[in-house]
Parts: C-alpha cells; sequence; structure tokens
DNA sequence: CCTATTTACATGTATATACATCTATTGTAG
DNA sequence: CTACAATAGATGTATATACATGTAAATAGG
C-alpha cells in the first residue's frame, strides 16, 4: 500500500537526497523502456541545448564532478549518444551529441515530458515553478559555501 | 573561481539531483573528519528518532531500497554503529543504534548543526521552512506516482 | 629557453543506489 | 495439513558519485 506520508527528515541534505531517490525512481521507471538513466537522460538534454562543451563546462552545468563525467561518458560513447574531439589545448575533450544521440533523446522527450506534465499537474504550476527557482538558489548558495578562499 | 550562476535545468528531476550533488558535498565536506558519509549520518539521526525498527521499514523512511540498505548497514555494522537481532519473525531484521553510533552520533550533531544554520542563515527562514514543506511534498506525490494498482 | 606550477582528464578505490533474482520464512486457500 | 503465494532480506550486477592520485599538456617566472 504504502499511503502513509513520510516523516520530515531534520535534514536538509537528507531531505534532498530523499526526494532525489523518489524523482529519479518515477522518471528512471519511465525512461527504462530507452534503456536510459536518468544522469544520461541528463547528459543528453544538456548538450542538446549547450551545443559543443568541455567535460569540465558540462561538469560545472551539472555541478558533476568531471571525473564522474568520465565514466558516464564511456558508457554514452559505447552507445554512441556521445562524439568528441580534442581541443587545440589537447587536454581537453571537446562533447557533443552524436547522431545516436540525437536520436535516443528524440525518443526520450516525449517519455520524459509526460512524467513532467503528471507530476506538475499533481503539484499545482506554483509549487512546480517555485520548485525551479529554490532547488537552484539552494545549488548555487550550496555551491559557493565551501569557497572561503 | 566559480562564481556564475549554473543554468536552471528543465527537468524537476535533474534539478533535484544536481541540489543533491551539492549539498551532499557540502555536508560531506564537514562530516569527512568523522568518517561519516551523507547517508550514514542519515541512518545514525533516523534511528535516533524512530528506536528499533526494521530495515524495510528504515528504507520506507528514508525512500531508500530495503536491499540498498543491506550494503550500508554492513558498513556501519563493522565500525561498531548499528546493532541488530532477528525478530518473532526470523526473515526480520531490527535494527538500532549501538553504544559506538550513539557516540559518533554526538559527536556529528554540532558539525551538523554548523552546516545547516550556515546554510539557513543564507538562504533566509521563509526560504528554510518552504524546502522542508515542499521537498516533503513531492517526496510524497511522486513516491506514490507509480502506484497504479 | 627551462623549470615549477597549474590545469584537464584518466585511473584506483570506496560508497550509494536500484533492480533482478535467490533463499528462507510466513501467510493463505483448499 | 499441504501446496502456493507473498514477504524480508541477501546477493549479483550495473551505474552514479566523489576524492586521491597519476599523467600529460599548458602556463608562468626567471
Amino acid at each position: 500500500m504504502n499511503i502513509s506520508p513520510l516523516p520530515v527528515l531534520p535534514c536538509m541534505c537528507s531531505s534532498f537526497r530523499r526526494t532525489s531517490r523518489v524523482l529519479t525512481q518515477l522518471y528512471e521507471e519511465a525512461l527504462r523502456p530507452l534503456g536510459l538513466r536518468a544522469t544520461q537522460f541528463t547528459i543528453l538534454q544538456a548538450l542538446a541545448l549547450a551545443g559543443e562543451v568541455t567535460q569540465r563546462q558540462l561538469g560545472e552545468m551539472l555541478a558533476m564532478d568531471s571525473t564522474t563525467l568520465t565514466r558516464t561518458l564511456v558508457i554514452m560513447g559505447r552507445e554512441g549518444w556521445i562524439a568528441e574531439r580534442r581541443g587545440e589545448d589537447q587536454r581537453q575533450r571537446w562533447l557533443r551529441l552524436a547522431k545516436g544521440g540525437k536520436t535516443q533523446l528524440k525518443r526520450a522527450l516525449p517519455v520524459w515530458e509526460k512524467v513532467q506534465s503528471q507530476l506538475r499537474r499533481r503539484l499545482g504550476d506554483q509549487v512546480w515553478q517555485n520548485l525551479f527557482q529554490l532547488t537552484n538558489q539552494v545549488t548555487n548558495i550550496a555551491n559557493t559555501q565551501g569557497d572561503s578562499l
């Protein structure tokens, strides 16, 4: 059944991590038939919006460690979703959607939009907008909190 | 430097996952000297608040798969933070804080409160309260979204 | 120009996470 | 009571994630 509301956790970090888990399960359940994980979908979408970027820039956009991307990009390259080239700076990897990645994203978008719209309907437009604003605000503040020097 | 605000992501799942990552890094940076990960701290705190619960109940509280807890509990048991016993139902594991877990939690709480209060100050009390309310609302809605049958 | 430092990414390692599947136990229909 | 279904965890496997450290390339100082 699982109807009873979950207890409020006193920790902001725990609260966000818990919400992330349930959202991830919801979105991944929808994306599973396509063989897409949440992070992978996010990267496809980010590259579609940003065009060609370095691995580091992508990591900054997603607030994800650049070395974490190394592993995920291996998987996505193996699937033929990501294309890359070295820059003039030979250390940099410039990343972009490969043809297969565009196809995969095109297939995923309707599925994603359905999940988004169902969730949005249940939350209401006002809450929905608030959530984007607030999560973004927390991200930016927490992201600079440690920068003491 | 890293001052420029991060782009708003159009996906609610990505937004929450990104915020989770930055919050986790912030909290874990503070907890690292204690050898505590975010999830581990959450479990210590949850057990302190809930008393003795089964693995499944703990999983439900945290919206975490019960089998995920199996691995984390191995680590925490090895550290001497968790005690357990079998119930009348021999399949169930009843979990509680061990003495070492109480000690560890006592050491961690001041560190955690410092991170919380700094973040709370930068966000403001109103936003802080909103965040708990909203993350909880999203958790409960997303947690029941998939329950079609 | 040469060395020291910084930067971009790769690799090793540990934890987090979920799902599929397996085992043991409990509950249920006849 | 017995066979079958449901439940609680354990285990196998794959991905996600970050940090410490390594390597190669670029940059800065002299």
